[in-house]
DNA sequence: TTCAGGAGTTTTGGATCCGAGAATGAGGGT
DNA sequence: ACCCTCATTCTCGGATCCAAAACTCCTGAA
């Protein structure tokens, strides 16, 4: 509880959308979410609208409201875009970043290489341990926030944010042999990366962060195409 | 009139403020807005609600909302932002753009060089036509514009919109010998940008479009620079 | 003179209320 | 059986109402 309860809910709310926990395409009720938050509907109107003005949400006049779904092509779009704007702040990052901010990175690289080998391993023995994947998503972004803390341009870390979100609500999660060296790839590119900081090379830094983002678009995809098809051969319920 | 009042509402706010009218750090007094709409405060609300998320307002808890004042180092990063993604978009586009686009590009590249001529036409004799100067922005505008459509990413142009909106707020304009290089460069950018776009090098166009909104950037911050030198000089009154 | 305190005013955040548009479903005509 | 119409119900958009927070301005004491 912070500000105005208009706020409160659009983060909770917020939360909830890219969570998963309302799934893409369904309606939201302004009277359920009333009762549910135990507030009238004025705020939680304002909420929608701010919720509406990040994309994450479509007003429908007099229909109500909508949780947008996302084609395929558009995940594939704000991954170029992340690339771009990611790509922008490690440069900079890689001009202002202190020492003490090195070694904060390097903890971070750490604690997400941990958080990769425990993903493959779980690969390994087919074992399903959805906190495992949600540690591993965590500890990635908190590598790249340390970046943006350190490059100091809220406005591009903003508006990647806002695109990470877009995809987010895509969040699903599959291990497998062939996803394997799609994430240990992932946890290479972060040393690589954080090597060119630490030599103080933009430019070197720049080109690795916008590979290494578009190539966590190619490991989203190959997930999103590992998981759909998983549902479409055994007829298994899936929600 | 459109969809909801709270729509129009916004639309007709952010036009406002983008256009300087409602000038950067005033407070918008919600029963003022309501009675200018003649409406009630519920839609106001609701358009604020949408402003501020994204983040042409500030809602200061039961004090009321704020325009955003922007610092010059949020300018620069605007433009850097809109460098990166006017540079994917551009390229994309080399790669996508119909030969009927590349027509419709040139048109706008001529009504663009058309408004420059104008514009350093003014600065010679002096004259000041604040409509001249409206006319070279939209029409720069336009020129991007047809790039984003050819390149079809709705994501990147929207952010890129929000970007630029952003420092629209600054909506000053001067006129000098020393801006004339920089008017008469920026043409010239539009020129290399299609010609690169023409001759399908999307390498080429994406460099060439980056430096062309890098190179805008700079000629905003001359402008801010002459316009407050002069308003600092002489003690002439100024809104 | 300056500053603390407090009554009255202004303005916000939120709750409640109402009219209208959209979904639903029952009947009736073909 | 199918579709069209109309009434009922549901939900939304917006107006109005109320309590609480913040600002104003005045007074009185140090």
């Amino acid at each position: 509880m912070e500000g105005t309860k208009a706020d409160d809910i659009a983060l909770a709310l917020e939360e909830s959308i890219v969570s998963g926990e309302v799934p893409p395409g369904s309606v939201l009720r302004q009277e359920h979410l009333s009762e549910q938050f135990g507030v009238s509907r004025t705020p939680v109107r304002e909420a929608l609208r701010r919720l509406a003005a990040l994309g994450l949400v479509t007003f429908e006049p007099n229909r109500g409201v909508r949780v947008r779904e996302l084609a395929l092509e558009e995940i594939r779009e704000a991954f170029m875009v992340r690339a771009e704007l990611e790509s922008l702040a490690t440069g900079i990052a890689a001009l202002k970043m202190t020492d003490a901010d090195l070694v904060e990175l390097e903890r971070a690289e750490r604690r997400f290489s941990r958080a990769t080998r425990a993903l493959v391993e779980m690969s390994h023995d087919g074992s399903q341990d959805l906190a495992v994947a949600r540690d591993w998503l965590q500890l990635n972004h908190s590598f790249h926030d340390v970046i943006y803390r350190a490059a100091d341009v809220p406005l591009v870390e903003r508006m990647a944010k806002a695109a990470r979100r877009t995809f987010l609500v895509k969040s699903v999660w599959a291990t497998g042999d062939e996803l394997d060296e799609l994430y240990l790839k992932n946890d290479l590119q972060h040393r690589a990366i954080r090597e060119a900081i630490a030599a103080r090379s933009p430019e070197g830094a720049r080109v690795l962060a916008r590979e290494h983002v578009l190539s966590s678009g190619r490991l989203l995809e190959a997930i999103l195409e590992k998981v759909t098809s998983q549902s479409r051969e055994p007829a298994s319920a899936r929600r």
